[in-house]
DNA sequence: CCGATCTCAGCCCTACTGAGATCA
DNA sequence: CTGATCTCAGTACGGCTGAGATCG
């Protein structure tokens, strides 16, 4: 769980005050702070609800991405391109997922060089499970009203675009 | 710095697209996997700025908590809840400032159970340079208009309030 | 005695570097 | 040959548990 210390004031809050009088201007600074807070939040409350699968959402974000190949195999090269992680991370990510028999390894018939990662039955009903755990908590966002939902991922969206993970033509494909 | 691989599509976007053919509303999905991802480039741009003056974000925060303090030092205890970390946490991370020279370690006086941490001239003068290279990089949020980051702030309490970080008078003190 | 504060050992996780194997 | 893909070893980070010392 994440600790809900009682504090009777906002600390971002109370930082973002602080930081006017002696700095300047603070939106940037409550803004970006309040990003890491709730990534940890949500990210606490995930792994709870994850625990029980044996998933962390690292590796569950991989075997979802796996369920939405039509074949249920994706080179790890573009697990890494899509999910924005390290090739190394890709390498571990797999490697815990063969170990809990939810993937397999398979060479690239199409390129000697690569690998592919297939999902196994087991693989897809563990997704399922999980996705029912997520959905339930809505993501952690059930305090957020669904057109702040929205507004929170296009005002996200500029700092993705600005460090190259989406393109001019954002529309659908 | 941050992996800027150019997709011809947005990942996150797409994902949804998928999810919501299969799943349902992928609103939360999507604003939430927008937050991890958001947080990951912020985090590098930060650490990218601050590793000329040996100093994580993480790090970085304390200092600047104790530049805050009126007398320039505060109990582990307090900086614990106020950045909302760990309480080992809290001891390795003034473990590397006092390995930097940032930061003292003193016993409390009004508490034989507690330690002070002391930030020191070099530690007063590192959080100065490294504030700087923070807001010549507006914190990772320049492309972002200054009434968005406001926006993002206030949706973000939300999921912050929910988690026990807030307390219901949000006001000043 | 209990409880708060802090430290330490140890673990898990992700991220990354650098090196090497394999193959296009 | 170069360059792409993947693996492995090793490092660093932060987050956590559990145990113990110290003190109120």
């Amino acid at each position: 769980m994440v600790r809900p210390l009682g504090l009777p004031f906002d600390p971002i809050e109370r930082a973002g005050q602080t930081w006017e009088k002696r700095f300047g201007p603070a939106s940037s600074m409550r803004a970006a702070t309040s990003v890491f807070r709730v990534q940890q939040i949500l990210l606490a409350r995930f792994d709870d609800a994850l625990r029980p699968h044996a998933l962390t959402f690292a590796r569950y974000e991989v075997l979802v991405l796996l369920t939405f190949s039509r074949t249920g195999e994706l080179p790890l090269k573009v697990i890494g391109s899509r999910l924005m992680v390290h090739p190394t991370s890709v390498t571990n990510a797999i490697d815990r997922l063969v170990a809990a028999g939810y993937v397999r390894r398979r060479p690239n018939p199409d390129d000697g060089r690569g690998v592919l990662a297939c999902i196994t039955e087991d693989g897809r009903q563990v997704v399922t499970a999980a996705t029912s755990a997520l959905t339930d908590l809505d993501f952690g966002l059930a305090d957020v009203p669904e057109d702040e939902r929205t507004a929170l991922f296009d005002i996200l969206r500029r700092v993705r675009m600005g460090a190259g993970d989406v393109d001019e033509n954002t529309g659908p494909d």
